[in-house]
DNA sequence: GACAATATCACGAAAAAGGGTTATTGCGAA
DNA sequence: TTCGCAATAACCCTTTTTCGTGATATTGTC
């Protein structure tokens, strides 16, 4: 059972697709908001707290400039488990690939019929990321004209020192900075400023995160 | 190559010990103290900074009461990959068991021969614990002595709740408090609690411990 | 020797985590 | 009905972590 929400400022579009997909049964229910803003912030402080969508089609051709885009990236960081759809006119959009930084796993062009649409919710609720080929095009042209850094990104496993390696392999018992600082006979800034780089290195933001990532290799 | 160092207040008998021992090439150095305070002290401030030991003999009949105990809880917590082997007249001292429950992890009568004090070490160094039968007694009807809370600390694990299960699945996966929050919608104050409780069923003081002590039941 | 990569350490701010306490609610067992 | 437990939440306070920025050694290689 999937909860939709459908997110466009042009509300007899958002409406007309809810009707359109209404009939599948697998959508338990579907609701329309005419800003992506407006209805994140009414998630956040609504009481009683309104019940969670698994699944936001975000217009990112709002009026706001790039509130489509805004609204993607908070929904991501304060929602993680909620897939954002981007749902656009035209696949020949820049915003459409920032919407993908922002954490958007899917995109849909407007004008595709009902079926389209739902399979696609479908398949990115599944865990799947929908990429049309030619927004993946451009997401290779801009992996690889921004080079070493990026490139290590998508390597298998970025290479971390042994040195990281190292201390990695304390973090991973539970041990503090500071209790790895006087096991390796080191400042604890020291230890910090590995910790930072193999953040960046894993592009990850918390211990648990880097070792997850790093389990196989560690 | 182990590092070793003896402390007791009696330092003609340590260094007596470590003639004893000098023999075995495994032992790298060995150093003596009269004092488990004064050389936890020198460790965390000397400058440059001295070599760690990997074991440290403790006496714990030291002249200040409860030296040794003390001494014993701060390697354990500062150092905690130094074994603390106690060293001790008696096996019927109660401070025996206190000192096990400080993070010792062996034990030595004074008057045992050299031969088998070395072993000890070594034994202790690969990981394992000793304990003599009368202090494994001791500890056995301590632990059953106290009920309830203590012997679910000993069981296969301790039993979390459903909820508590789900926020420690949900953190496993990298997320913060206030991210786990916003996906169970509950205050990230809650959030705190329930983890706080985890940590004490499991007996632990952080995140990454908990994982590791939950990774086969979660 | 010059150069790049790595390791070291510092200062500081802001966010998150950890620790303790207290309280309310609902639910089921004694 | 009382009692304990689980879940919820708030408050306060401390420590740890995370994020930035920058600087200085050390090391190995061309």
């Amino acid at each position: 059972m999937i909860n939709l929400c459908i997110v466009d400022d042009d509300l007899r579009l958002a409406n007309q697709i809810r009707t359109d997909l209404i009939e599948y049964p697998e959508l338990n229910w579907i609701k329309t908001c005419d800003s992506g803003l407006a209805y994140f912030k009414s998630l956040k402080t609504q009481q009683p707290p309104e019940e969670l969508p698994d699944c936001v089609l975000m217009d990112i051709s709002m009026r706001v400039p790039d509130e489509g885009i805004y609204a993607t990236r908070l929904f991501h960081q304060q929602f993680p488990l909620i897939k954002i759809i981007i749902f656009t006119i035209s696949d020949d959009d820049d915003r459409v690939f920032e919407a993908f930084r922002s954490g958007a796993v899917g995109y849909l062009l407007k004008n595709e019929k009902p079926p389209f649409i739902f399979k696609t919710i479908v398949e990115v609720m599944n865990g799947g990321a929908l990429m049309s080929p030619g927004i993946a095009l451009k997401t290779i042209k801009f992996l690889t004209g921004t080079l070493e850094k990026k490139i290590e990104t998508l390597q298998t496993h970025p290479r971390l020192t042994e040195r990281e390696m190292e201390i990695l392999r304390l973090i991973s018992k539970g041990f503090r900075y500071q209790q790895v600082a006087d096991q390796l006979s080191i400042s604890n800034q020291t230890v910090k400023k590995h910790i930072s780089n193999i953040f960046e290195k894993l592009n990850v933001n918390n211990k648990i995160e880097a070792l997850n990532k790093s389990r196989e290799f560690l």
